[in-house]
DNA sequence: CGAAAGGCTGCAAAGGTTTGCAGCAAACTA
DNA sequence: TAGTTTGCTGCAAACCTTTGCAGCCTTTCG
């Protein structure tokens, strides 16, 4: 029923390859020719087939896109961030979610493959290995996870993680608490070593407890233990677990930051809504978003490899944060 | 480079035809052919293509989602539903973005329209007469929006209005401020409809504000107009403007709700986190999402166009309602 | 003025899959 | 036993484009 590249030919009486050059190499086609073809083209209301297209050129103008969970607030300012540059670049974004579950992402990367240029994997449970597996059957960048020798972008969450703890000892905490995220995070396991390196450095001790779903709910369910470890202050792996730790501490009674003191990471949305404040890291996700689609449409094979962006990371000192008590 | 049914066929001394088969439609097959050729399709790593399949049968096991603003914390919770769904039934989701702009949605339903075995278009803001001509270009499930002659799913704003203004009329209030949401939303004139009779008919007065767009910041901006109006209470057409006034007040020293009641509309994740806790007519967005796909997916063209999914709201009373101020 | 160059267009193969049709052997039916 | 059905497989066309090659005509150059 829709008009296709035949139809235009006929109606303007031209051969197809005419048509098709067209649309995809205008310059080869005498400007009378074009124009006409194009008045056809717009009458029958014809525009290409990507499918067939991509049949015989082998690039779809797709990218895949897969996250841990799109609810999440931390994602969707980065999924949105790469729809709009990726139909900035004349591409459309495939959007899948695991559920945080590591087999789903390997079963998204194979199923997506064919239907797309480059898959962007952001915050990949999966193992390295694995990985390095999938890259063979499509083209891969991934976010939040340095993986050698393919394109990555990463926050430079160590830095923001000092940065924390600096804030922390430097309002007197001298006991403080690590919230850890889930296991496979690479974002977790830099968090944690920054921030024992930093404490160390601060004289102060560090507690981590976890590995934890990074949900609002695993925040107020951890808080019981927050508070064993007789801390106090808290770097949380993300605002979520923060927020939620907050919720329950309140419902506790526990005062914050007066008895306790809170920070987060990421700088959501959520983050200057609660309250009190929630002292964060700010990652600049939407950042992230656009590099990470960039990455995978510019760069070409040979400097793939040594891709890797790195995105500084923000303290913003809020309400959730203050002196130690004494 | 990646293995074709060709290959396949040559390695297991089989016709393509018999391979095809294997994979779409395996009753027609020897159990042993079958069982050989799926070994064999095994370790070559072959998978379908996809697009190639698209193109012969028209049917591209692809969805496209067309949301307003995937930042905007009402549509996560929709996105991911519909992308659960439709993986769950074999389909992979396009999604986009349109930024509120009624131009973009109209080129987004154009440039995904062979890509996809339909669209589904959430809280459109373009005309009913637009519509109707795209929906001969793909087939089309509209959320949020009654269509005549088109599947849709809707909440039922009205009910949830009606019930708000009731709430607030029981609690002493006598002068009402509607915030208005965008123009071109069907959810906002209904809101608007309902929310007028119903204060009608408790006594009220109701003085509606707006346009205005759907966010937190236009939230902030209206509180100085909300005031003037001299209402006790205030519906917001969504969670996000409610919020952004909350905010607002709150840098005012206006309380709520002792001074002003405020009630929105979604329940987002964030209105059960802000202080005070946000009454609000809970959206059931997921259900949404998943009615959509299965909408699309399930309706023969005959059924289609009667079809359209209602689906309930539900007060939710938290905090920053209370009684009128005397 | 003749030959070479350049601009434009047509031809046809190719890309990976599905599917109606035909063919064949084995298993039934009468 | 002859004829018919059934189960399985092969053949080849079709889906919509792109693109290397070749051919034509017009210009340009010497």
């Amino acid at each position: 029923m829709p008009a296709t590249i035949r139809d235009v030919a006929r109606a303007s009486g031209v051969h197809v390859s005419t048509v098709s050059r067209t649309f995809s190499a205008p310059h080869l086609v005498n400007p009378d020719t074009r124009s006409r073809v194009l008045s056809t083209a717009e009458s029958l209301g014809y525009r290409p087939n990507r499918a067939a297209r991509a049949l015989i050129t082998g690039r779809t103008h797709n990218i895949g896109l897969i996250v841990a969970d799109i609810a999440n607030p931390f994602f969707p300012p980065l999924i949105k961030a790469a729809e709009s540059q990726s139909r900035q670049r004349d591409y459309h974004l495939f959007v899948a979610d695991t559920n945080e579950d590591p087999v789903a992402e390997e079963q998204l990367v194979h199923a997506l493959a064919k239907q797309v240029d480059g898959v962007l994997l952001c915050s990949p449970r999966m193992s390295n290995d694995l990985i390095e597996k999938l890259r063979k059957e499509v083209p891969l960048v991934v976010v939040n996870r340095p993986v050698e020798g393919l394109p990555a972008v990463v926050m430079d969450v160590a830095d923001g993680a000092r940065t924390a703890i600096e804030h922390l000892a430097g309002l007197g905490h001298r006991a403080i608490a690590l919230l850890g995220g889930p296991r496979g995070s690479w974002t977790n396991r830099e968090i944690r070593r920054s921030a024992t390196a930093a404490a160390k450095a601060a004289g102060a001790t560090l507690t981590a407890l976890g590995p934890y779903q990074p949900t609002e709910a695993a925040g107020s369910a951890a808080c019981e233990a927050v508070l064993a470890t007789g801390a106090t202050a808290v770097l949380a792996y993300n605002d979520l677990m923060a927020i939620g730790l907050l919720e329950a501490l309140h419902d506790r009674g526990v005062r914050v930051p007066e008895e306790l003191s809170v920070v987060g990471i990421d700088d959501i949305m959520l983050s200057r809504l609660v309250r009190p404040k929630l002292t964060t890291v700010a990652t600049p996700t939407a950042a992230a978003g656009r590099a990470a689609v960039d990455l995978l449409l510019h760069h070409d094979e040979e400097h793939r490899s040594t891709a890797l962006v790195t995105l500084q990371t923000q303290l913003v000192i809020r309400e959730s944060t203050g002196p130690a008590p004494v």
